[in-house]
DNA sequence: TAATTTTGCATCGTGAACGATATAAATTAA
DNA sequence: TTAATTTATATCGTTCACGATGCAAAATTA
């Protein structure tokens, strides 16, 4: 193999990085406001979606260790829309539940996945092309996550 | 529109988040040896490509800003892989260069893109899917870029 | 030429990510 | 029941990633 290979352009995993970095930016003018990082949303829709859940719950749907969770939340705890509270039956455990803030951000957020949906449809030109991506990453992501175990 | 669309599951900037994590994560195996990180093997590529260049120039490739450049690199020239040195005819300039022990590695990372190609394509199923989001990927990252300037 | 603006890089602060390690509670085995 | 193991979470250290700011050299303008 020559060291053609080794080309930057070459790689799909520079891409997947780029493009990462670069649509987490596409959401700053929308997470700016609400004083949120992207991160932070993610765990907000976990918890939209369900509340009061353990920790693991959380870092297991979003495919995160519980060594990045845990201090995602006590940021989140501290600037009021969750709360932190040891299970009640497993004590282990800490229950992350919404505060009265944390449920209203609901609203203000609402309109954020149809924003960023037309601002990377205007970007990437067509929404189906976009699309057609989605289960080529579910089956990449899903074949990795099993590689890290 | 309903709360369905905030559903985690239908955003394509998760995929994009979580697959760009999980592919950094797959090269572990072959640049833990090395002693590098993902972004530092990028940053040789950059050099490997070609010797010598400022650090704007590199961070233009990598699509970096210079404040996350210019840590990653001094970083780099502790462990002896590269030297920073002032430009001759622009003295704000910092020239980039490879150390003898930087050229070395070169051979070492020889086999790596088509290690990591192999593991995706286990992962992800097929070559053909794993290409063709390529472009897609390409258009959404040039659209993104204009967007942040 | 002197003053202003731009450019290239560095520094600082904050928030992820994550490997390694720690700790207490729960579970299992002896 | 006691001991060993596993589990849930937390803490620590290192490395990105990036906004904000600083600074000196270069380029531009007056």
């Amino acid at each position: 193999m020559a060291y053609e290979q080794l080309k930057l352009e070459n790689q799909v995993c520079f891409r997947l990085y780029t493009a990462a970095r670069l649509t987490m930016g596409a959401y700053h003018p929308y997470l700016d406001p609400l004083g949120l990082t992207y991160p932070q949303y993610l765990v907000m829709l976990v918890l939209w979606e369900q509340d009061k859940q353990p920790v693991n719950d959380i870092a297991h749907k979003l495919l995160l260790e519980t060594n990045t969770v845990t201090p995602l939340l006590q940021r989140m705890e501290k600037a009021g829309w969750i709360k932190r509270k040891k299970g009640k039956e497993d004590s282990r455990q800490r229950i992350v539940s919404l505060t009265e803030k944390g449920v209203e951000m609901r609203e203000q957020a609402k309109h954020i996945p149809e924003c960023l949906s037309a601002d990377i449809i205007k970007n990437a030109g067509s929404a189906e092309e976009i699309m057609q991506m989605i289960p080529t990453l579910d089956k990449l992501i899903e074949g990795l996550k099993q590689t890290e175990k």
